[in-house]
DNA sequence: GTTGTGTTCAACCGAGAGGTTGAGTAAGGA
DNA sequence: TCCTTACTCAACCTCTCGGTTGAACACAAC
């Protein structure tokens, strides 16, 4: 868990700093107005926080006793480009796929189409 | 970490499981294949394919003693919609932010930074 | 049959995640 | 000054994760 996005999927990982990360995009939060929907304490939600900080997620500004969370949408494009790579290989992969079995559908012998997965 | 989307995220937060999916990428691979780069037992490499699976990043097909391994590209689309999702409404927050900043560049008083929700 | 290969299952271990409670810090307000 | 609010830090607990070893299963090949 060293690399950024590793830290940035483990962080989006949790159901409850997802759901964060939908409220922060309406708009910045004090910890407690987002601690408020949740049943657990103030200092779980701030460890929640810490973590989507460490991942670049959100930054933490000071403001008197408060402590605004603000969402940083930079991060996401670290996590899009890699989906996208992987996701239009995969693809490209099925589609030639699709036209080499097109191609010996005359000839079915122990096809094996993948998928399947039982 | 019940719902598909924690799944997914939190297979793709390890290295080693990533780079598999980079791997798979290129073509389907055994559970042999798989391993061989790297340090860890055949076991452990077993077992994280059972996590990429039951993200349903992949699936596991019968070939003799043989389980070919192959990349869904599907799963993909789950998370880049949510990404985009909360990218695009930070982003949009961004840009209004700027404005509302250029607006007010000539009267500097305690700004008290945009939207705020609260 | 027996043996070899590819893979999974089961039990265990150490480290870390996510939660708690309790105390500490920092600032505003009486 | 004292109290309250907003938050973090520290210690602890439990459960999961990623790894191990050892055994079992499924099939091929001899």
């Amino acid at each position: 868990m060293d690399d950024q996005l590793s830290r940035v999927f483990s962080a989006l990982a949790d159901p409850i700093r997802r759901d964060m990360v939908a409220r922060l995009a309406v708009g910045d939060a004090t910890v407690n107005e987002l601690a408020e929907p949740y049943s657990v304490t103030v200092q779980a939600v701030s460890k929640h926080l810490k973590v989507l900080e460490d991942a670049g997620l959100v930054s933490r500004s000071k403001q008197a006793q408060r402590r605004p969370v603000h969402l940083e949408a930079e991060v996401f494009d670290l996590m899009t480009k890699w989906i996208e790579r992987y996701r239009q290989e995969a693809e490209q992969r099925y589609q030639r796929l699709d036209a080499v079995l097109a191609e010996m559908t005359e000839q079915p012998e122990q096809t094996r189409v993948e998928g399947e997965a039982s």
